[in-house]
DNA sequence: ATTATTGTTCAGCATTACTGAACGCTATTC
DNA sequence: GAATAGCGTTCAGTAATGCTGAACAATAAT
């Protein structure tokens, strides 16, 4: 293993095994569902005979298991059993879909509701028009900030420091032709967000999809997360952008009493 | 710590570091969402300077999380960007969601899919009717098989010598006055599920709530999981039983298919 | 036939995770 | 206000245990 590696496993009062096994954990991603022992031994530059017991224990548990007839592992459905725990353990949710779903009334679009973690943003709740062929659970969904309307208008309420952090540490990738990956535009547009009140995804994540987005901050003025109108550039005309974004500025306000059960506020981020 | 549980944890070619942290995560269930350090110590008997090590590992990692102003842990939100990652890794519900869209349409009820995983079912998927104020997301909930219409439904299709043995595991808890809780009337009424092809759910789990439910079977005859029909006592009357019974089969039979997707067959359970 | 890669075993060593007692601290009790 | 009980936390020593590298059989690729 490489040394940066293993300090940054085995700092003072940690328990070294357990950071493997959840570092081992991350490995899999919505991209790499399957990973193979020797996969895994590559990509945290591990041993194969330290991983093999690691493996063993999370699949005894139910937090891996093997791809029927391969060796390949999966995540577990203890990992699914867990997060439901964690997502009833949210309280905001309960207070959040009424708003989000009198926005889709209003709206007949999509209704995502966002918070941000370690510079990424979170997914935590979508309302689906009745219309349905949609991806139903997008709860812990994590996207870059720099491609989505949520990610922007969080953003455009944060510091210039926060933002150049946050741009040093993942980059501008670009996920679509229209995805701002030059610092400078993006930080024009982080300011006409600012100028205007909410964001614009302008198919900046996914082609085919436009967005509008406002963002959700604390009686104190910290960003929690962020509220979003999606649909189809054919919905998504300039006409409605000014109706939306009285709608949206309503639901935030009402959200801001919620805004401390947001994970960006609740957690201490280090 | 007893010795039994010692013996649980240290097993050959196992990570007990690792099992201990992930039996702290297991600590935290749907209705116990904040626990202390003496808390978790007490439940899982061991000492609180063991603990604070896993716990601070644990929360810098984001799996757990401090409640704010508070000493209290809570799942981190990690814990739902795993799951978000394992519910994409199962391309079964891109099949079983049209079904359950179809059923849905057909009957105007709440669809439930469900496995069984360790003797409890397991909820993976459901789609509601356009009215809303329901719980939105369900992937990853458990509950015992004897109380709901799909338990039921599998237990039905189980040998004897499985259904005894999770009856002595899980026991019969009564959730509602309707539950069964005798275990001369549960096989009773599993021989009638057999008998009709399906099971029923009379307010057993909640009231105000009955279902109608069918188990999904793999080719080779094994259960997968089950398809339930759900709603209020008002519309779930007895006409309805036998053309949702209809289009139940027709569902069912169709997942036989992707049965080999069903968390219930892919794990090897010990 | 040969090479490369896979998952696996094992024993010994050094690392490290565990422990129990003791520490401040707050809340509760008397 | 004193006393108790409970909390989270620190720390150093030690026993335990997780880690390792080399070697294994088995498969896949060349």
């Amino acid at each position: 293993m490489q040394d940066a590696q293993k300090l940054m496993l085995s700092a003072k009062g940690h328990v070294s095994a357990t950071a493997k096994a959840l570092k081992i954990l991350e490995c899999f991603t919505p991209f790499q569902h399957e990973l193979t022992l020797a996969q895994i031994s590559r990509l945290l530059d591990m041993p194969k005979s330290t991983l093999l017991n690691q493996l063993r224990t999370l699949e005894e548990l139910g937090y891996l298991m093997k791809v029927r007839d391969g060796s390949a592992y999966r995540l577990g459905y203890k990992i699914m059993e867990l997060s439901y725990c964690a997502h009833t353990a949210i309280p905001m949710s309960q207070y959040a879909i009424p708003v989000m779903e009198d926005l889709q009334d209003a709206t007949g679009e999509i209704i995502y509701l966002t918070s941000h973690i370690n510079g990424r943003s979170f997914y935590m709740e979508c309302v689906y028009p009745n219309s349905r062929s949609v991806p139903y659970s997008v709860s812990g969904k994590t996207l870059p900030m720099h491609c989505t309307g949520c990610g922007k208008a969080m953003l455009s309420q944060m510091n210039t420091q926060q933002v150049e952090a946050i741009i040093q540490q993942y980059g501008l990738a670009s996920l679509t032709p229209n995805t701002i990956t030059d610092h400078d535009l993006l930080m024009e547009d982080l300011a006409k967000c600012r100028a205007r009140g909410y964001a614009l995804d302008n198919e900046e994540e996914t082609l085919g999809v436009k967005c509008i987005a406002m963002a959700i901050r604390t009686p104190r003025g910290e960003v929690a997360g962020a509220l979003s109108i999606s649909g189809s550039p054919i919905s998504m005309v300039p006409e409605v952008l000014d109706p939306y974004a009285a709608l949206l500025a309503r639901a935030c306000t009402s959200l801001t009493q919620y805004a401390h059960l947001f994970p960006a506020i609740q957690l201490q981020t280090p």
